[in-house]
DNA sequence: ACCTGAACACCGTTCAAGT
DNA sequence: ACCTGAACACCGTTCAAGT
């Protein structure tokens, strides 16, 4: 996801520090190049200052890690609920989820989806960081769960299990469409999933 | 993928030079760290040599994270044409691709398709290893198509289209699943895509 | 409170020197 | 042909010293 990366979380949208900034430019960084791809050094030139500097606002790469993990969830869910909101229908927010989301960030420099990232270097997370990361795909199959109970139809537990399916495969198609820089795959994708039932709409 | 990675492709089964020693430790480690978190240092010491030494095997990390990622998609290859040899009914081929493929390294050390990590690291791959990671894609949707037409009912067109979906599909749920360690939530994905017909069967 | 240069142990890589 | 220690520029991190 991107499209929110840029913003604060809607909780501290009264402040502007220097923290946000590099929080920022971190996120940017994290969703092209992952966390082991997060570099301290040319992070800190990005905000204009030494690399020793960062220790100051941060007390370690993995807690700035974990920061830039939190405020990426909290955007991600505001975004989602600022969604549900403005729609009343669940079928138009299903069948704008995909654009909404996982698009955005391909569409701003092909960079991935920072969860998805960090999810295949689970083996280098810090705890920390590994933690704020599985809360997002928790954000996501929970928004997901919501909106396929309101459509109807189907039991809690069969609309938990679709939500999980749909995020996994959209995950996958952003993965898949980002190893060939196409756009346009991303969104035949997302039609095969639709046509085949496992998006509604 | 995995299931596969210990052999040396089918094509050189009759050496087994220290080349090869390397290429499977390194596509274990790759698997578990990405291209960028396989290290020279410790892949020299599981090997039994210094790190200086590896250079005379393979010029740089580069070619020899090229050699590991062809050598997978090649093994890959292999698997899935003995499965279609094995089998006649395409049916049963695309009920067992997902747990012959990227079940398997999910269930050797929670392990990624090397492929998948590796299109996450796009953006610091060298050109020789996007190329081979990418062949990897490419096998596995001509395998699909290859299926999915021998079922019939459908165009070469539509058949790639699904492929493509059912290949990113499946990449995703690995991904998932990887990320809460749970091979149950694996099969209850690819259980998911099957009852939504994404996946026939 | 915030910044910094210098230093630490690490990384990929090179190279001259060994067998 | 294959291996190696020492060195290079880099990395995350620390710390004493600055304002």
């Amino acid at each position: 996801m991107t499209g929110f990366y840029l913003g604060k979380s809607m909780k501290q949208q009264t402040t502007n520090s220097s923290s946000d900034k590099i929080i920022a430019a971190a996120t940017k960084m994290a969703q092209a190049h992952g966390y082991s791809g997060l570099n301290v050094r040319s992070l800190a030139e990005d905000v204009g200052i030494r690399a020793a500097s960062l220790y100051h606002h941060f007390p370690s790469k993995a807690e700035l890690a974990a920061a830039v993990a939190k405020r990426y969830w909290e955007d991600a869910a505001a975004l989602l609920d600022s969604l549900w909101m403005e729609t009343e229908d669940p079928l138009t927010c299903l069948r704008r989820y995909p654009s909404e989301t996982f698009r955005k960030s391909l569409e701003v420099g092909n960079r991935m989806c920072l969860a998805s990232f960090m999810t295949a270097e689970y083996d280098d997370l810090p705890e920390a960081v590994r933690k704020e990361a599985q809360i997002f795909a928790d954000v996501n199959v929970a928004w997901l769960t919501k909106v396929l109970l309101a459509v109807g139809g189907m039991s809690a537990k069969e609309a938990k299990k679709q939500a999980l399916s749909i995020f996994a495969a959209v995950a996958g198609a952003q993965l898949i469409a980002r190893g060939r820089s196409d756009l346009a795959l991303f969104d035949s994708l997302i039609d095969s999933y639709r046509k085949s039932g496992l998006l509604p709409g």
